[in-house]
This record gives structure tokens, C-alpha cells and sequence, in this order.
DNA sequence: TCGAGATTGTTCGGATGCGAATAATCTCAG
DNA sequence: CTGAGATTATTCGCATCCGAACAATCTCGA
């Protein structure tokens, strides 16, 4: 990332080379910087946290809900973690294959696959948030104590809308 | 998205599971809860506004980049988009194979390629980003006009300070 | 001038990521 | 009881997505 123009320079070039649309552009600057930060963010912790374990991030995501959760059922994974259930078949192929979790049918209805963490993989979360949680702490610090609060909330509430639209 | 459990009980569950680590639950909620509306917002844009024309997000952003700053260096066009160089010779080559957009190789530098939208490609951003925005603006207007700056340069904090680190 | 080092786009291998189709299982009206 | 419809995880085909290796090109000090 940090690309060759700086954000100011982009949004100047954006808004001289649309000026002429009648666009919103409080808004293109909500969601373009709502992308840039959720990416620069995921690249950091990829990078300072999780590639020492060979971990990608939808891999963590998935051992994530499953530490909170276990026994959770993967369609429960798959929306806490937003992506799709395709998509999770692979990476829960992915970490059984690592030993870091196990799959099993559900007694109580035969459609469905609980999931749980291995010893293993419990040992690995154990070790790992703590130390993502210090990167979180460290990149939050950036938004004052008492104005977290309020940015938390301004997320959750787009995050409501959207998925309700 | 729209999971089993609402954000609250998400929120509850994971501090009563981790509430004996001594974490920081407020960058905790700020850091996930930055990932669940990006996620959300990029889901429904690409359902509501870039399906019909049968584009992935990261092919969106090549063209929304391009058509900003035409003729642009491809490494630049990472940059912007946030992924890599290898991820965008891929999606280029889908680009180009349907006609929205051409490569040529720079004068001054041989090592450069150089990429330019066609008529075809602008006449589709021409059309596009026009209902794009306006998805955006709804999104938006769930956060007050008065504070949306707020939220907005709260963002490009989070980022400049993670890509700095 | 020249060549070691830096920079760039592509290729390669492997892991996501998704929609659609599929098989297994459950539900519930009749 | 039963079978049509709903729900679930997987499979399939294809399009991203990335790090590492690579070839082409540029830079710049000696």
C-alpha cells in the first residue's frame, strides 16, 4: 500500500475528474476510506501476526469463531465470518488437514457438521490473539479513547443497515 | 451476513469466553467490527450494483482506478486497490479479454505497462458509478451528516497509521 | 562504459472465494 | 405414513488472490 499519491491527492483527482456528475462525494469518501483502512489493517495483521504461524486470514477467522463458539455449526461460521459456505469447505479442509480442528455429523439432525477446536488448535489460539489483540490495541489508539466508542458504533450501524437492505 | 446472533450477543459471548485474558475488548469491537461493514457494504454493493454487469469487486476497482487516472502504471493500480501485483496481471487479462480496458508498454520505461480504459470501458464506468454512488449515499446517511466527516477522517487516520507501521 | 543491484510485470503453485448443481436429510401438510 | 418442498454441506468450474521465482529493464557509482 501507501501508494504514490497521498489520500488528499486522490480525492482532489476524484473529485476534479467527476465534478461534473452531481455526485455524492461525503459518501464516496466514507465508503473508499471505509475499504482502504479494513485492507490496510487485515495486510498489517497478516503480516506482523499471522504469517509466522502460515496462517491466511480467513483461516484465523475461522479458528476465531470456533474458539469463541465451539461446537458451532459451519453455517453459523460461515455467516459470523462472512464468506460462503463454499468457500469454507476448502479452508475447514484446510485446518482439519493441519490438525488445528475436527468435524463432526450432528446427533440431532444429520444435515449438519459441528465443528471444534483440536487441543492443537486451542494451544495456537491461546498464543496468537493476545498478541493480535496488541496489534488491535496499537492500531486503535489512533482514534481518541472517547471517540471509540462512537466509531465502533457508526460501524455497527452500517453494517446493520446494509445487511438489512 | 445477517448471522444466528446479533452483534450484541457476538460481542457478549466473546468477552465472558476471554474476559480471564486481559484484553482490549474497545480495539476489539473497533478492529471487527471494521472488517463485519466493509465486508457487509462491499457484499451489497456487489450484489445490487455489479452483478448485472458481471464484475467482481477487484475488477470494479481496476476500472474505478483507471478511469480516474488514465493512462496509470499498473503498479499504481495495486496500490490504489490494495492487492498485488500478481493478482492484477489476472484480473487485467479478464479486463482486456472483454474490451474495457488496453495495455501498451511505456516509452520511457521499458520495465512499465500502461493502461487506459476503451470506449467500451468508459462507457460502462459512465453508467455504473453513477448507481454506485448512490448506494453509497444511502449507506452513508446512516451516520449524520455532521458526524460523517468525523467517521471519514477517522478512517483515513486508521489507515495512514497502519500502512505506516 | 559497464556491471552489480534495484525495479517492474509476468509466471507458477497453491489457497481462497463464489454461484450453481447435487446428494443427504429434515419438515409438515394431507 | 408419505412424499413434495425446504435446508444443509459438499462438489464443481472458474475467477481471484498471494508469495516467490523469474526475465527484462533501468540506475548509478567506479
Amino acid at each position: 500500500m501507501a501508494g504514490q499519491h497521498t489520500l488528499a491527492e486522490t480525492e482532489r483527482q476524484v473529485s476534479e475528474r467527476l465534478e461534473h456528475m452531481n455526485l455524492d462525494f461525503q459518501a464516496m469518501a466514507v465508503t473508499s476510506n471505509l475499504f482502504r483502512a479494513a485492507s490496510a489493517v487485515r495486510n498489517h495483521l497478516e503480516r506482523t501476526v499471522l504469517a509466522a504461524s502460515g496462517l491466511s486470514w480467513t483461516a484465523f477467522v475461522v479458528l476465531w469463531v470456533t474458539w469463541i463458539w465451539e461446537p458451532i455449526e459451519t453455517r453459523q461460521i460461515a455467516d459470523e465470518g462472512g464468506f460462503s459456505k463454499a468457500t469454507l469447505t476448502g479452508v475447514l479442509n484446510t485446518l482439519e488437514g493441519r490438525g488445528y480442528l475436527t468435524r463432526e455429523k450432528s446427533k440431532d439432525d444429520g444435515r449438519l457438521v459441528l465443528v471444534s477446536l483440536t487441543d492443537s488448535g486451542r494451544k495456537l489460539m491461546d498464543g496468537l490473539f493476545p498478541e493480535f489483540n496488541k496489534q488491535e490495541q496499537k492500531i486503535s489508539s489512533v482514534v481518541d479513547e472517547k471517540n471509540q466508542t462512537l466509531f465502533a458504533d457508526m460501524l455497527r450501524a452500517v453494517t446493520a443497515f446494509t445487511e438489512a437492505q
